[in-house]
DNA sequence: CCAAAAGTGTTGATCCTACACCCATGT
DNA sequence: ACATGGGTGTAGGATCAACACTTTTGG
């Protein structure tokens, strides 16, 4: 069934660069593409926009396909419109980053991939098509939001402590806070309630907060 | 001459706010439509992508289309892509903003236009489509680049005061800055570079300043 | 000599940084 | 008891807001 129009249009597509902490370390998702072009290569889940689907949605969408999750957080990166930057066809995409709390890591390829699995960023393979302009700006744009602070509760469990947060803002920011300006930091920000329950480890219990308001 | 995908392909437009200083207080381009739908109302100018063309290249070259001048600074705004959002058919817009110095005004509607003109913010008419709430969504962009003076310079000549340089900040940003201290943030800043010049008015002579580096 | 805008010094309050120290729990 | 991370107080420096003042031109 094909689809005809007056004057040339091209293909939209969002590619989303997806986030989590592992261990401490910022991770993201890549798929083994499983067919041409690239076949075999790396790259960042995305997929074309439906008709009558906002952007948006699209990119939720395609999250949910290729993970199984809802994103917690999903933040505009840019546009990538170089004319040759895929072979088939004209392809604008629309490059969003999303972030995932570490829990929820059910992970299944669906069609389109061979498989999907988590990266840290210091082990990153060749991607495919622009993909790794794609994401080194999607990591700029994360790490000037992180500073708010707020938006890294998406890589947080809904209550977490004043340590994972920081350790949250180190992993995305790459600078390290000192431990007493960070929690002054949080509380004059007051993006975060204290709760009346403690997290348990083999030290004093650490209290746990949760998003403010 | 009809062009055929095998999947629905939406199109895809840029539109642009253009925003200029008059007498100290910043304005906005927008055209007459000529044609439907919306014909006789007020829009933002803009236009569709062309093949093998990048999304800032077609705002740059509507912009000259429309205005007859390049735009000394471009920053993207957003992406809008509600279904309806285009009566006729699907069309993401890609919004930007675009900076120019007052004094280049040779304004010229082309053919697409009845007619072009800048409207002081405090007197907009109703925008076609949905360009008012792209026009809102450009003035928190302004606003939040602003902040880093350096991007001022596109609204200025290219040799301006500190006086000049300070009634653009405060009509982009809204706030009024206290002038010592808005020239110290200027010299810590270290975006400005003196230079041996003077501008002449019926008081002491100002310094002209110009971007540094 | 007066109006009008250019340009500068200073001070008190505030914010940020870099420490050092105590606390509560599991083992 | 001690190792481990949780949690706080504070002194000094840097930064910032709000003043009041002098300077230089045109009329």
């Amino acid at each position: 069934m094909p689809f005809t129009y007056e004057h040339p249009h091209p293909a939209v597509a969002t590619d989303i660069a997806v986030f989590t902490l592992r261990r401490g370390a910022l991770h993201v998702l890549l798929i083994e593409r499983g067919a041409e072009p690239f076949r075999g290569a790396w790259a960042l889940p995305g997929g074309f926009l439906q008709p009558d689907e906002e952007l948006d949605d699209c990119a939720r969408r395609e999250l949910m396909e290729e993970t199984g999750v809802a994103a917690e957080l999903l933040l505009p990166v840019a546009n990538f419109s170089a004319p040759g930057r895929d072979p088939r066809e004209r392809v604008i995409s629309v490059a969003y980053l999303a972030l995932l709390p570490s829990d929820e890591l059910k992970l299944q390829a669906d069609t389109d991939a061979a498989q999907a699995k988590w990266f840290p960023l210091a082990e990153l393979p060749k991607l495919a098509f622009d993909h790794g302009a794609i994401l080194a700006r999607a990591l700029d744009t994360l790490s000037a939001h992180a500073r708010q602070v707020s938006p890294l509760f998406a890589l947080l469990p809904p209550r977490f402590t004043l340590s994972q947060l920081q350790g949250a803002y180190e992993a995305v920011t790459g600078d390290d806070a000192e431990k007493r300006n960070f929690r002054k930091m949080v509380a004059t920000l007051g993006c975060v309630r204290e709760t009346e329950d403690f997290a348990h480890g083999s030290h004093r219990p650490a209290r746990l907060y949760e998003a403010a308001a």
